[in-house]
DNA sequence: CTATACAACGCAACCGGTTGCGTAAACCGG
DNA sequence: CCGGTTTACGCAACCGGTTGCGTTGTATAG
C-alpha cells in the first residue's frame, strides 16, 4: 500500500519551534516590526525561506481584519455595459497590478439594482477596496460603499464626492483633437453625433468638440450636436437625416464606433463617399473598427494604464497614504481610412 | 428593540446568549446538523433571522477550511484569447450562479506561463473549485490544479483526464448546420477555410463538416479543407487565392469571424458579390459581424448556459455528488446577409 | 554600585466559528 | 420501577495568526 504521506501545513508555532523562538516572535518578523533582535530575525527569516513558509491568509485575516482583497463590481443589468469590450483588458490590467502588490482580487456581479448583496459581501469578506468599472457617479452603491468605509475607485466617471477615487479617460482632449483632425483635413462643416447626454464621457467629448470650433473661428463654417443612443440603427436613422439635407456636414465625429457605424451605413445609402465626402470618427476602438468600409478612425483608450492606476489609488487609499485621487490618462487617436490623410 | 451590546457586528455567541443556549448549538443549528431540538432550533433561526445575523465567512473558512469561493482563471499572455469578448458574457453568468449559490468568485491572472501563482493562491485562499476559462487541454496547470485535489472544470475543451471536467459548445453540429445550410441554398463547390488545427474546437468543426459532406454524397461537387491562423489578413490573403482561381468555390465556411471578414475583403477585392457569387459563414458572433458588408452568418454560443453549466457541475464536484462531468451545450446559427435566404 | 530605561522576547488572550466528547434528561421495552 | 438507549445540549479544544502586556537581561545614567 501506497504511504500517503500527509504533509502537513506548517503554521507559524512550527516555524517559532524550528527557531527556537515563540510564534509572536516569528509574526513580528514577517511583518517588519520592531521587537526583535537583528541576528534573531536574520535566523527566522532563514528558516521561513527554506521551508517555504507562508502565511494563512484567512487566519490572518480572521485576527487582523484585512483581507488583501480587492472587488470589482460587474453590473449585470445593463448588459450592454458589460458587454463592452474594454472589461477583459481593464480587468485583465487589474489583476496584474493587484497580484503584484499580493492583492487578489473578488469578482462581484451586481444583480438588478440591489446594491445589498455587494455591500453586504464587502463587509463579511473585510474586503479592503472596491473597484467600480461600471458604475454611474450617482450611484447609490457608492454612498453605501464609502458608508462603511470601504475605499472605492470609479473608472470612467468623475466625481467629487468625499472619499471616493476615480481615473478617467480624457475624452475632452480626445474630442478636441478629433475635431481639431477634422479642420487640418479641410472639413469646415462639422456635426457631432454624440451619445446621450446623461453619459459623462460625452460631456467630456461635447465640451472638448466645442472648444476646439471656438478656437478655430472662421476655419468652421458651421458646427452643430445632436444626441443620439449608442445604438447603430438609430444613429443610421439621424444621419440620413443629416446627410441627406442640401447643407450636409463633410465631418462627422461621432459618440461611438456603433454610432459611427450607423453614419457610414447612411453614407452609404445616400450614395456619399467616406471620407470624401463626408469624413467620420468614433470612439473605443471597438474590434469591429478595423473591419469597416472604410476602416474608422477611432480612439483608443488607455485600458492598461487605467486598471494599474485604479489598483495603485485603491493601495494608497487604504495606507491612508496621500496620493492622487483624481487621474486622467492621455488617450491614442488611431487613424483609419475613414478620415482623409492629414496634409503634412 | 433589543438592545444590543455592542453596536456592530454580532457574533454566534452573542446570537447563543440571546437564545439562551451555547454556541456550539447555534452553530449547528445554522448548519442543519442533527443535535438541536425541534422548539430550540426555530428559536435560535428566529433570532438569528430578527437580527439579521450573517456568520463571518473568514472564521468559518479557519475553521472548516471550506472558502465558499470558485476561482477563474485568466491567462495574460496569450492576451488574444482573454481579449476574446465571449468573456464578459460567461464571467457575468458564472458569478451569477456562483452569488445565488452563496459562493463568491475569485478572478485570478495568470501572467506569463507560471502556474505557480494560481496554484499557490488557491492553495492559500483554499479555493473550492477552478473555472478554467481560456486553457488547453494540455495546459500544465490543470495536472497541478488536480493534484493538489481541487475541482477542476475547462471550458471550450475537451478532455479525458480523471477529475477534471468540462462544458463546451457544440462545434461539430454548428458546422454541420452550417455546411448544411450552403447545400440547402445550391452551394455545391464548398471550403472549409478552418483555423489553426491545433485549436480544439477547430477540429470539432472539422469533423462536423465532413461528416455533411460525406452524408450529402452527391449534393456536393468539390469540398476542400483549409487552415489559417485566426487571423483576418492571414485570411484575406489565402482567400484571394481559393476565390481568384476559376474552379472557386460558392460557399465558404470560415472557422471564425475575423476569418470570414477577411474572406468577404478578398471576394470584394476580386469583384464577387457575397452571397451571391460566395456565400461566407463566420463563426462567434462577434460584435462586428453584425456590421460587415454585407452581413456575416455565424454561430452564437451559448455562453450563459456555459456559465451556469460549469458552476454547477463544480458544486457538484465540489460535493462529491454524481453529476454530469462532461457536457456539450447547442449553439445557435444567426442567418444574415452573407448567405442566401433558405428556399422554403 | 544601584536605579532607570530599553530592547528582546514569551505568554496568553483574542478573532469567530466548528466539532468531538461528555453528561443529564427523556424515552423505551420489559 | 429499572437498566439501556437515544436525544439535546454544554464545554472546551481547536483552526493559524496577531498583539497587549509582563518579564527578563543588558546598557546607560546618576
Amino acid at each position: 500500500m501506497i504511504n500517503v504521506k500527509k504533509e502537513g501545513k506548517l503554521t507559524i508555532r512550527d516555524i517559532a519551534a524550528l527557531a527556537g523562538v515563540s510564534a509572536g516572535t516569528v509574526s513580528r518578523t514577517m511583518n517588519g516590526q520592531a521587537g526583535v533582535g537583528q541576528e534573531t530575525r536574520q535566523r527566522i527569516q532563514q528558516i521561513i525561506e527554506e521551508h517555504r513558509f507562508q502565511v494563512d491568509p484567512t487566519a490572518r485575516m480572521l485576527s487582523t481584519g484585512r483581507s488583501q482583497t480587492l472587488a470589482v463590481v460587474f453590473p449585470l443589468h445593463a448588459s450592454e455595459v458589460v458587454m463592452h469590450p474594454i472589461y477583459p483588458a481593464l480587468i485583465g490590467a487589474l489583476g496584474d497590478a493587484a497580484e503584484r502588490a499580493g492583492y487578489d482580487i473578488l469578482l462581484l456581479t451586481q444583480s438588478a439594482e440591489k446594491a445589498a448583496h455587494v455591500v453586504d459581501t464587502v463587509t463579511r469578506r473585510r474586503v479592503d477596496g472596491v473597484v467600480l468599472p461600471a458604475a454611474g457617479p450617482r450611484d447609490p452603491l457608492i454612498k453605501q460603499l464609502t458608508g462603511i468605509g470601504a475605499p472605492t475607485v470609479l473608472i470612467g466617471h468623475r466625481t467629487n464626492r468625499e472619499g471616493v477615487g476615480w481615473v478617467d479617460s480624457d475624452h475632452d482632449s480626445a474630442a478636441h483633437d478629433l475635431t481639431r483632425l477634422m479642420l487640418d483635413t479641410g472639413r469646415r462643416e462639422l456635426v457631432l453625433l454624440n451619445g446621450p447626454a446623461h453619459v459623462s464621457a460625452c460631456k467630456l467629448r461635447s465640451a472638448g468638440f466645442w472648444k476646439c470650433v471656438q478656437a478655430a473661428g472662421d476655419a468652421v463654417t458651421s458646427a452643430r450636436e445632436i444626441r443620439v443612443p449608442f445604438d447603430t440603427d438609430a444613429a443610421t436613422a439621424e444621419a440620413l437625416k443629416i446627410l441627406g439635407d442640401p447643407s450636409r456636414p463633410t465631418g462627422v465625429v461621432c459618440g461611438s464606433d456603433t454610432i459611427a457605424a450607423g453614419v457610414m451605413d447612411a453614407a452609404h445609402s445616400l450614395g456619399l463617399r467616406v471620407p470624401d465626402d463626408v469624413a467620420v470618427t468614433g470612439f473605443d476602438d471597438r474590434s469591429f473598427a478595423a473591419r469597416t468600409t472604410p476602416t474608422l478612425t477611432t480612439v483608443r483608450m488607455p485600458l492598461d494604464d487605467i486598471g494599474r492606476t485604479a489598483a495603485q489609488m485603491l493601495f494608497a487609499m487604504i495606507s491612508g497614504g496621500p496620493a492622487p485621487r483624481k487621474v486622467i490618462l492621455p488617450t491614442e487617436i488611431i487613424l483609419r481610412g475613414s478620415t482623409p490623410a492629414r496634409e503634412d
